[in-house]
DNA sequence: GTCTATACATAGATGATCTACATATGAGCC
DNA sequence: GGCTCATATGTAGATCATCTATGTATAGAC
């Protein structure tokens, strides 16, 4: 994994990472894979195989709605957030800010509660 | 989850924590386990089916090094770091802030460089 | 016409973490 | 003398989000 992450920190997170990618337009499965590789610079690279059923998984959740494009020779499912989505979003949003946080205390220790002698 | 975190954000930093708890000072498996809780402010709970065998593996891979302490009627097994412990730990910090990083850029993304689709 | 990018999808494997259980000691209490 | 709770470590099996591998089909480039 020379640039990549390792695959675990993407869990619980991912959600997070599809429904910020809808936060200001609809987009389709492709497009929403290039553009979490894009924005993270290759270092998120949500494969189809992870993407589409949770895509499905969300709609399920009635997290997001589509609809279908079949105007062109591609057809094209477009995904939007609904509004239950968006609390979501931004309940998730809060829980990884909370959760980041978090691990910064573990990471930097408060001084411990026993005085150290010298 | 009233006030816990939804279990799988801890999935790929779990490894950062413990190093991280023990990089100041050796600790036996309980006490990690209370100053975690404490630390995080009972946010992040490991379980003993989770810290046991997570130490397990960490000595396995000689990243921690254990000494029984059988001389109270208390068994305690010491854990500390080892020098690979250290660098791994560094290693794994620099890799997680790289990801919040990451993730921060996709929560509030740079403006989009496909233009809109009608 | 062949190859690559586009676009969606499912089946099965993986593995970190959780739940539940098991064992044993020390200390406080009645 | 027995009860209960905190201490302390451990294993077995379940869960489920994500990955790997595979499949289908069209558009466009060369």
């Amino acid at each position: 994994m020379p640039d990549t992450f390792q695959r675990d920190l993407l869990r619980g997170s991912l959600d997070l990472v599809v429904l910020s990618a809808l936060v200001d337009e609809a987009k389709y499965g492709y497009l929403i894979q290039n553009r979490v590789r894009e924005v993270s610079q290759g270092r998120v690279d949500l494969k189809a195989g992870t993407l589409y059923p949770l895509l499905h998984r969300l709609e399920a959740d009635k997290l997001i709605r589509c609809k279908w494009d079949d105007s062109t020779g591609r057809r094209r499912k477009w995904y939007a957030l609904t509004a239950a989505g968006r609390k979501r979003l931004k309940v998730q949003a809060q829980q990884w800010h909370s959760y980041v946080e978090c691990i910064g205390h573990l990471l930097s220790p408060v001084p411990p509660t026993v005085p150290r002698p010298a």
